[in-house]
DNA sequence: TCTAAAGTAAGAATAGTTATTAATTAAAAT
DNA sequence: ATTTTAATTAATAACTATTCTTACTTTAGA
């Protein structure tokens, strides 16, 4: 199951500095996050140089890209297959490495060659149940 | 559970006709698909009003909003609880109506109220296993 | 029928992402 | 160690989807 491919490009202070951003981050950072976040330690990043290297760790396997924010992609650097809990007020994506039983119901209408199965849970998470603004509006699952 | 409101609001030819080509509808139109496809029936229809009645009808609870596709939404008349099975090449979407046991785990940072889960099977349709063009470039799912 | 609140259309504005290009640089070849 | 070259970077233009603004129009209730 494990399409890792060789990790083989070069090794550039801006690709070292967002990877190394990336390690082991569980924050689900988007494009914007992680350029305000190794803009301190680079200053002369581009964010075309953020956009290309996800790109890069994309192709290599080394990233997953989330289509769970509406408007913006979030990045995951945690490559093992798992789910997500999101909070659907403040966008926390947490992640769950339970894994389900799922299979597809049989039927020619389903004869795909499945490559991933992601589950999402939403939900309000215990921070923003506890805030005032609790009650406010929750806009947009 | 069905956290279905009172449909009130004024029907506008605008409205009703958009209602109509979404009735039943099971292509997870975009916005722009949906605007192309009323403005042959209404062709004074603007972009805004598309995007408002969308809005409109997902806050009335009539409709589901998909942040499946990369870079655009996709909307879902089928408001009954539902899973999907996307084409990471055409982006056909299918909807999966079995109902799985999914339970989050135990645990304090688990403590969300849940509202709802989605689980989406990410492939290859068959209709895309059979083009030539299969194994030119699957991007980005 | 009259009125007020709500909705529409056109287009400007914004946000996120992708494309372009000249200059720079990592790493392979000598 | 130097040269070479193909890949990468930074700046910014372009693009796509969505939201905002505003003057005008319309629905639905009084
Ligand atoms: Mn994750
Ligand atoms: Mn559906
Ligand atoms: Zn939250
Ligand atoms: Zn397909």
């Amino acid at each position: 199951m494990g399409r890792k491919k060789e990790i083989s490009i070069k090794l550039t202070p801006q690709r070292l500095v967002i990877m190394e951003y990336l390690e082991g981050n569980m924050n689900h950072p988007s494009a914007a996050d992680i350029y305000n976040a190794v803009s301190k330690k680079y200053p002369t990043m581009s964010f075309a140089t953020v956009y290309n290297t996800l790109e890069t760790l994309w192709e290599k396997g080394r990233l997953r890209e989330l289509t769970i924010d509406r408007g913006k992609m979030r990045f995951d650097s945690n490559t093992k297959p798992h789910h997500h809990l999101i909070c659907v007020q403040c966008k926390n994506i947490t992640d769950i490495h339970r894994k389900f039983a799922l299979k597809l119901p049989e039927g020619e209408q389903y004869n795909f060659d499945i490559i991933g199965i992601h589950v999402d849970f939403y939900g309000i998470c215990p921070k923003c149940k506890k805030e005032k603004n609790n009650n406010v509006e929750v806009k947009k699952w």
